[in-house]
DNA sequence: CCAAAACGTTAACAAAAGATAACGAATTGG
DNA sequence: CCAATTCGTTATCTTTTGTTAACGTTTTGG
């Protein structure tokens, strides 16, 4: 995909959040980057500051943790995601977390720089506050819903969820990254599997 | 304590994300309500959507859940922190969780009507929306926390964190609320607590 | 002040999950 | 294309957690 059709997929992915006019996304277009990303190739990474978020266009990464030399994959990002080490991004301290494609993928991006000048430009300012809320709105559910499944749900319990709502999850990613990404060893996950389809049958 | 007070102390602890001036604190002022909570009495309900957010100016409130007829308790807020059942107040739908007062509180308040009214100002809009943005921002950091640490750590080890970080939680909430807010159920807190003490000594 | 309810601990047992290892199948990376 | 790695499943054993119940203590609410 050429950057002129990213610019577009973008463009209309914004709209859930704020409408530019064509003056305002000209000049808000002149601080976007674009980037390649190799599979396994890394966006963030543990003890680096993270300096861009990115607009997923093609491709998926996945978050991990590393701990006692472990990887714990705890989220994916997806076509028509948004992609950052968060905290990093907006803390501006060294991040905890790599975040790695998984495919050849292909981003959207725009650095923390680029965000303060447009969030100070006197022609974007206002909307860009606006999208910077909206977005940490729309996450901030993201992760209620998932705090309230760790609090509520039983491992089993989030990947029957995971069934009906994770398709790409499911479909794309390695068993062994969903089994963190519930909160369980691959192993454990396997025998859900094997529970399930015992009762199913 | 009184309004005034009261006011001060909010003012105080909106600086960490927005100073208002004293021409638009005028403003702000005059959209903030006061709310004093009994005891045992309800911030919000499952069911229904939560018209307000609020700051705990003295007491302290909890989330939960009910779930086959058990109630859940998945967060606290006490005081100089805000308080509100986020999604449903952001997406103005029915919400899942109920919060109540776990001690006599008194609470300022900000309805949904007058933040959009405050957002839409004038003198105000630029700021408020910085200040939602900013709040939002901090709010995902914590969830962002308390996420990796749900899969990341073991029951005990988040248990251990809370010593060190928790001391309100620990001070004020009963045991099986806490249980409930690390994930395990409240004779797992006990038996981690024993092993706890058999190590330590 | 007192009866009722709520709370924290412990025990006993069942269920689930973690750790480790083994195995074939699938994927991968020259 | 093939050797090496990764992956998912299964088995075994250990550890942890859930469930239920009992108990004494503390707190609560008339």
């Amino acid at each position: 995909m050429d950057t002129l059709n990213a610019l577009t997929v973008f463009r209309e992915y914004l709209t859930q959040f704020i409408v530019f006019d064509d003056a305002e996304w000209a000049v808000f277009k002149d601080h976007l980057g674009f980037r390649m990303l190799k599979k396994k190739k890394h966006f963030a990474e543990q003890g680096a500051v993270c300096n861009e978020f990115g607009f997923v266009v093609k491709g998926s990464v996945r978050y991990y943790y590393v701990k006692d030399g472990e990887e714990i994959t705890n989220y994916f990002s997806f076509e028509n995601e948004l992609v950052s080490s968060y905290k990093s991004f907006l803390t501006r301290q060294p991040g905890f977390n790599y975040i790695q494609a998984l495919e050849d993928s292909f981003l959207i991006t725009v650095s923390y720089n680029d965000l303060q000048t447009m969030l100070a430009h006197p022609m974007l300012g206002y909307k860009m506050e606006r999208f910077g809320r909206l977005v940490a709105e729309y996450y901030l559910i993201c992760y209620d819903d998932r705090m309230a499944s760790f609090i509520t749900k039983t491992p089993e319990e989030r990947y029957l969820d995971l069934l009906t709502t994770g398709r790409d999850i499911l479909q794309r990613m390695p068993q062994h990254y969903i089994a963190h990404f519930l909160g369980i060893t691959p192993v454990s996950l396997s025998r859900i599997r094997r529970r399930i389809l015992r009762v199913a049958k």
